[in-house]
DNA sequence: AGCTATTTATAACC
DNA sequence: TGGTTATAAATAGCT
């Protein structure tokens, strides 16, 4: 930011990265308090640097408190104000917790191509396109499932309305015959008088 | 920071705190993800909105993970138990990081077919197998590269060896020739004996 | 750790 | 909510 435009990427010098993350963590926590000030938001924040010294700022009350907060927030995804189980939302969250990997990891792969990453071998490769391929599999196999599924139920559909038809059709060609009988008897009828 | 010193305080005015909960939100987010990338930290930051909503920044795995993390170490209040080997890892990290991000959704998708979940739509699938089939795409590209690199060198390594077995070659040669000579000339003396 | 030249972030306005 | 701009802050490179 300063005396030349700083790079997205590690610091490979450590006693510039050293200094770098000091300055900028005492600017992340101050920014932070400033937002929990300024807009009366509740701040949790915890830092851990490459050595595993552990920074950390919680704008109210304790940081377990706020955790406990979030935990119930994010587990619910849904009313706070209800801290009820929800055993039935499991299935939704383990999908969100997916996406949220899924972007990770994209954000992952998109870092190495831009980076001009060299470190990951064609082995390692390999693997990877190994796994990606497996995942494709299962995924078209869980799409395939569904629609599946889809045209069961769609084909079940078409067998009620065709029987909902049939009934009909029945009922129309009877009451047409009493109409006809009807008129019939009614020509008749009038055929006496 | 603009147009105006900021006061450290409430902003009373609701759309104004507002707009710039929005504004400092993304940037305290931005500051933190770059601080995690620059100098290598790993980074646990949620925000409640004042009216409830949460912001969140994992920048390591997931939240949970780094929740877990916290715990333990503010728990103990001890230097982690057994930090692994880092000072030269410099290189592989990523891609470890990659490997680890990789085996989670491994292990998410591989829950999502056991359970018998239903909570992701046919589009999510799609999208999911779009994603997948790009990163297939760039790893194959990666691979191809690193292939054709591959292909150079040992291209390479085989005009040097053959320009080294060509002088080596001549060198038989002449040493034949030599030897022949010698041996002729040996021949010769011997005659004249 | 302290000092600037610059880069960033952002307050006010649209 | 999403731009633009003038200006306040943050900070990279030095010492």
């Amino acid at each position: 930011m300063a005396r030349g435009k700083v790079q997205l990427k590690r610091i490979e010098n450590p006693v510039h990265r050293q200094v770098t993350f000091c300055k900028r963590r005492a600017g992340l926590l101050k920014k932070a308090k400033e937002l929990s000030v300024l807009c009366d938001a509740e701040i949790g924040l915890f830092i851990f640097s490459a050595h595993g010294k552990l920074y950390e700022l919680a704008t109210k009350g304790t940081m377990q408190g706020l955790i406990e907060r979030y935990m119930k927030f994010s587990r619910g995804a849904q009313p706070e104000a209800a801290p009820e189980a929800h055993p039935l939302l499991d299935a939704k969250e383990e999908t969100n917790m997916l996406k949220q990997e899924i972007q990770t990891l994209q954000k992952g792969i998109r870092h190495l191509f831009g980076g001009g990453n060299k470190t990951m071998t064609i082995d390692e490769l390999q693997v990877l396109e190994k796994n990606l391929e497996t995942w494709i599999y299962h995924i078209r196999s869980m799409k395939m499932n569904i629609m599946l599924q889809e045209i069961q139920a769609l084909k079940d559909k078409e067998g009620t309305l065709k029987a909902a038809n049939k009934y009909l059709h029945d009922k129309i060609v009877e009451n047409t015959a009493i109409s006809n009988f009807a008129q019939f008897a009614t020509d008749t009828s009038n055929s006496y008088r």
